[in-house]
DNA sequence: TGGGGTTAT
DNA sequence: ATAACCC
């Protein structure tokens, strides 16, 4: 498996818009909170989700620009989604900058060229971790080999083609490649060779550290006095069963221990559009319309662009309270009445106004508008989309529908031609 | 802490 | 519908 994550994505994005951008710090914000940072900015002690008035008390000279319209960033996202997609249709997102490619077919195919060639020559490309010893008479070490070659022809497509840097990291498994890719980090690659798997898991100083192992289980893990990694990997499974449950706990146990057996899913288009904007207050009626109709123009339009039709809508709001800060959000859905479900594939503004109304109808089931309220957070989310009834010849459907067949050349790139394998075209 | 996403219960 | 996870 490899893992693709590219480096501070959105200020990447934003140099890219804007050249002038590229040797100056330069920070993304959004609210007022610096969500990311290039390097020139990180040199200087910016961090991710530092807040705008300690950026600016630390760095005078950095350059701030707004990034709460996330438009660019899932544009681009998806174009180096779909790259990855060139090359192998096994391709997972995770967020909008990283990615997990399962190449195991192949490597396997590079392998057998290389064997009938009778080479025994194969030369790692950028880091092996831990600097390990690589033994050319283990095939496994050969297949992390060739694996970190591959790696490198997706960065250095990326680049070509996009313009974007990253890291990667090559492993048995998504757990053990994401944590590998992390380990050199601005535009650099790593294996990982099955030898030094204890060690890097390891290396993670606290398990909120692994993938999977999130806010609350560490929470809950650390009243039962398990801190680091060994602590997890040598504490009873029968009294974690109890704790956590049977699943969460066997799950989390593996993953202490390097092993992870979910497979690389296909992300395939997005199961859900949504747009939210939070502020300090909005507190009638009146201010929760005009933050829905701010929200709606652009997810339908987006919706529009996918082709495809959603068929329940959710609001979701977070409400002010001092204790508790974060985490207090509470959502209604409902089912879109079908005829309106006919006009997403029309224009826009026919869908408008009575969308307005579902929601404002689920705003009141959540709050009764005749107490005063307090709100923060705003959120329109669409989901549950159905593909068009595709008919006959002449319709949209049936030209969005058709499979682009493949480009081509990176793919032959990848898999190298040999025996009648190329298409005649 | 923002503005998104996913899956499991 | 919520809760957990990810970025």
């Amino acid at each position: 498996i490899v893992h693709v994550d590219l480096d501070c994505f959105y200020a990447q994005v934003e140099m890219i818009r804007n050249p002038e951008l590229r040797d100056k710090p330069l920070g993304v914000q959004q609210k007022y909170i610096v969500v990311t940072c290039n390097y020139e900015a990180r040199k200087l002690g910016i961090k991710k989700m530092m807040s705008v008035k300690d950026a600016k008390e630390k760095c005078p000279q950095l350059i701030l620009v707004n990034g709460e319209d996330l438009t660019p960033y899932r544009e681009m996202s998806y174009k180096v989604t779909e790259l990855l997609g060139e090359f192998c249709p096994l391709v997972e997102r995770l967020g909008f900058d990283e990615n997990f490619v399962d190449i195991t077919e192949i490597v396997e195919k590079r392998l057998n060229q290389l064997q009938q060639s009778g080479c025994s020559r194969v030369c790692v490309s950028g880091h092996v971790y831990n600097h390990q010893a690589i033994n050319l008479l283990d095939t496994t070490h050969v297949r992390l080999v060739i694996g970190s070659q591959i790696a490198e022809e997706f960065r250095e497509a990326i680049y070509a083609r996009l313009g974007l840097t990253g890291c990667a990291g090559v492993a048995s498994n998504k757990l053990l490649s994401k944590l590998v890719s992390g380990t050199f980090k601005p535009n650099q690659q790593t294996i990982l060779l099955p030898e030094s798997c204890q060690d890097l898991i390891r290396s993670l100083d606290h398990i909120q550290k692994v993938p999977g192992i999130g806010y609350k289980t560490t929470k809950r893990l650390e009243t039962l006095g398990v801190r680091n990694v060994c602590d997890l990997q040598a504490f009873p499974s029968a009294v974690l069963e109890k704790e956590l449950g049977v699943s969460i706990a066997q799950r989390i146990q593996k993953l202490s221990y390097g092993e992870d057996d979910s497979p690389v899913t296909p992300s395939g288009p997005p199961q859900s559009f949504s747009d939210e904007d939070s502020f300090k207050k909005c507190s009638s009626e009146v201010e929760v319309k005009e933050k829905i109709e701010e929200l709606l123009p652009n997810l339908l339009d987006r919706i529009y662009k996918d082709g495809r039709q959603p068929h329940t809508v959710r609001l979701t709001i977070r409400q002010f309270s001092s204790t508790n800060k974060w985490f207090n959000r509470e959502s209604r859905q409902c089912p879109i009445p079908p005829h309106l479900i006919q006009k997403f594939g029309k224009e826009t503004s026919s869908v408008l106004s009575p969308m307005v109304d579902i929601l404002m109808k689920l705003f009141r089931k959540m709050i009764d508008v005749d107490q005063p309220f307090h709100l923060t957070l705003v959120s329109v989310c669409f989901s549950n989309l159905k593909d068009l009834p595709s008919s006959k010849k002449g319709s949209i459907g049936f030209y969005l529908k058709q499979v682009s067949p493949p480009s081509g050349s990176a793919k032959r790139e990848v898999e190298g031609v040999s025996q009648g394998e190329g298409s005649a075209s």
